[in-house]
DNA sequence: ATTATTGCAAACTATTTGCAAGTGA
DNA sequence: TCACTTGCAAATAGTTTGCAATAAT
């Protein structure tokens, strides 16, 4: 899917939802639709500011919120990191590979849900919740050079 | 093992690493010890100054954040509730099945990255995640009298 | 005796909220 | 038009830091 059918994609369920498409939103869609990795409310708020000078925080904070109440959004808590947000995959589900260097990230379908599991207890399941934490390729080349 | 042998081994590790056994310490290990589920920074504030009335919030994240640097509490970030602490089972691998009201948590011993998993890219593997989610059988039964 | 650890206070970061002005449907 | 959305400013929550006093080894 291009750029920007996925942002049109995201921009169509937010209006499904009753949204109204604003110009900030807009871009905040283009923005995820091209962006693979996972983007720190800072990275977004300098994305946007780069259109909209006059943008403010608490407006990317609050269509974060939306955005992943909803569904449009994935939000992840890197534990050094802080909390992230990357557009969500919405055709299937699927698990993360991550790379704890650059943070790239990789899916794949195997899911251990649907393997025969024998869990303790009577819990109602609800959601579950699945990642392989690693280092792609490109920054285990890099590791051989190590940075300043 | 009983709650204070537990505490025990948890400041025996501390010990062992060239830490200082305080009694703030102490009492730490024994609320983590006595603890099923995930205590906040909070929680763990309260408890503790119910017998240190002098204590500090700053102790308590310093200690917080040490213990798990040092492998003897397992941290984890909930969505809703911000960062929380319990203490991790030394003995063996397992993963969680986590009550998402309560929080009480069982272990099980099923771990996807013993199947024959197919994974995309190239990534040098160091670590994973799996959690199931859902609701334990007492509040299951406490859902059907909904509270105020 | 020496050095880690604590308590206090203050700083800092990330995030949220109230409200008037602006804007999309 | 009219309700949703934004921007501003200020509030809040959570966490970290510097430093002198205290306690463990």
């Amino acid at each position: 899917m291009a750029d920007s059918d996925k942002a049109q994609e995201m921009l169509a369920i937010m209006a499904r939802n009753g949204w109204r498409i604003t110009d900030q939103r807009r871009t905040l869609a283009q923005i995820f639709a091209s962006t693979d990795g996972y983007l720190s409310p800072k990275d977004v708020y300098d994305q946007l500011t780069a259109k909209y000078p006059s943008v403010s925080f608490d407006t990317v904070y609050r269509n974060l919120r939306m955005m992943s109440e909803m569904g449009v959004l994935e939000q992840f808590y890197f534990m050094e990191g802080g909390l992230k947000f990357k557009s969500s995959c919405l055709d299937h589900h699927h698990h993360h590979l991550i790379c704890m260097n650059c943070e790239k990230t990789l899916t794949f379908d195997f899911c251990p849900m649907k393997e025969s599991l024998h869990l303790p207890g009577h819990y109602k399941i609800v959601n579950h919740r699945f990642e392989i934490y690693g280092i792609c390729e490109e920054c285990q080349h890099e590791a051989a050079v190590p940075g300043p």
